[in-house]
DNA sequence: CCACGGATGGCAACAACCTGCCAGCGCCGA
DNA sequence: TCGGCGCTGGCAGGTTGTTGCCATCCGTGG
């Protein structure tokens, strides 16, 4: 494949689709950054990466994804991933640093999405060797400090079990005090549990706690 | 109109529509309160009050609608909302109080909206007197300690041409000091602004105001 | 020109939050 | 049974945030 150009900007989903379902079919590497459960998703319309490999068939291909640590607050998104990550024989592991959403085919292809806040979202596509090379190898690197799904999930669950009420505590503006009492914990436990929340929500403040959980519809 | 229940309870909007679209033809004095933009919309289908009634060419009607202030913050709120008001000859005020939505007509029947978090919304219709009464007192209360659309719009000017900018940097997780560098403010003076926004947002903490942003898209 | 009002910024008291440290306790595995 | 590990809760130091007070400055209107 010759471009002329060392990245091609894609607007429109389905265009992106065109361009590199081949692609797809043929990789037999596969590595995702997603933010959220459907970014990329297993069999999400339009554009589900799984479904265009046909991967349930073939035992050749090597499907690597990082989810972002707050998708796994969602109480059903865990069930949902280790079930997506078994029936397709994927790696998954979990993040609590910011990734921009990615895909990366054989090392030879490269899919970052740009901005999804601004409407519609553009998508830049990367084949010069050298940008390849760069992109993956940043995404090996967040790769290793990524947790395994599993042993993830085995340490927020209890945060899991109580973001809800956390969350809504916090929503009405109720103090830590106060909100440790509802909770029947220490103002010192409940502070634990506050920020190993926020460190989930990748969240540097409350404030920024409250609109990503907002943004997640947990709050 | 004879009803049987002091309350009936509508779950579907276009029913609500059916019930009670005579009503509003006939009405000659409505009011309101709403806490963003759409809710009972002046000319937003399928249910706008304004145009049930055909309040253009009618000169009989009283209109009245309270917004909840963070609807100021939007920047093109400002200037539709008076646009709408000049254009139908109504009177519309600004609350900082969370105040539930309703629609009052004629002092002889209530509609309340339910909470729409919960997915599908569902409406409240009372006729009985008393009660109708009571909802008419507390609207008239609210309305009385609202601020005109006008003078609110004076104040908040400030705040609002400022708001994105901050919204910006608590989004960022910036510290106080930090961000009134950024905006060539004094600290005192960046936390006046902080809290008179939070004041708009209707927010008691930084969680909330985080929250709130996000829901309007304010951040 | 002058007085008044409103905004700013500095200071400060207080409240709320953040996180480290450590003692105690309970559970589990050797 | 005992030791180790992990969690909780209390304490505390520090940071960040909240808001009142007051001096100063600037703009406006009489």
């Amino acid at each position: 494949m010759r471009t002329v150009d060392a990245v091609t900007i894609v607007h429109d989903e389905q265009e992106l689709f065109q361009r590199t379902k081949h692609l797809f079919m043929t990789a037999t590497e596969i590595a995702c950054a997603a933010n959220d459960l459907w970014v990329w998703a297993w069999r999400h319309q339009p554009y589900d990466i799984t479904a265009l490999s046909d991967v349930q068939r073939r035992t050749d291909m090597r499907v690597r994804k990082i989810y972002r640590a707050d998708v796994l607050l969602d109480p059903g998104a865990s069930h949902e991933l280790a079930k997506r990550r078994d029936e397709f024989g994927a790696q998954v592991r979990v993040s609590t640093e910011e990734i921009n959403e990615t895909i990366i085919l054989d090392d030879r292809l490269v899919i970052l999405a740009g901005d999804s806040r601004a409407g519609r979202r553009s998508y830049s596509v990367i084949t010069q060797a050298g940008a390849v090379q760069g992109v993956t190898s940043l995404f090996e690197a967040a790769w290793r400090s990524a947790t395994d799904l599993a042993v993830y999930d085995a340490k927020i669950a209890e945060i899991r079990r109580l973001a809800p009420q956390v969350l809504d505590l916090l929503g009405q503006g109720i103090k830590d005090e106060a909100a440790a009492r509802a909770l029947g914990l220490s103002v010192r436990t409940y502070r634990r549990r506050v920020a190993e929340l926020m460190d989930a929500l990748g969240a540097e403040s409350r404030f920024q706690a409250g609109a990503r959980a907002r943004e997640l519809g947990l709050v």
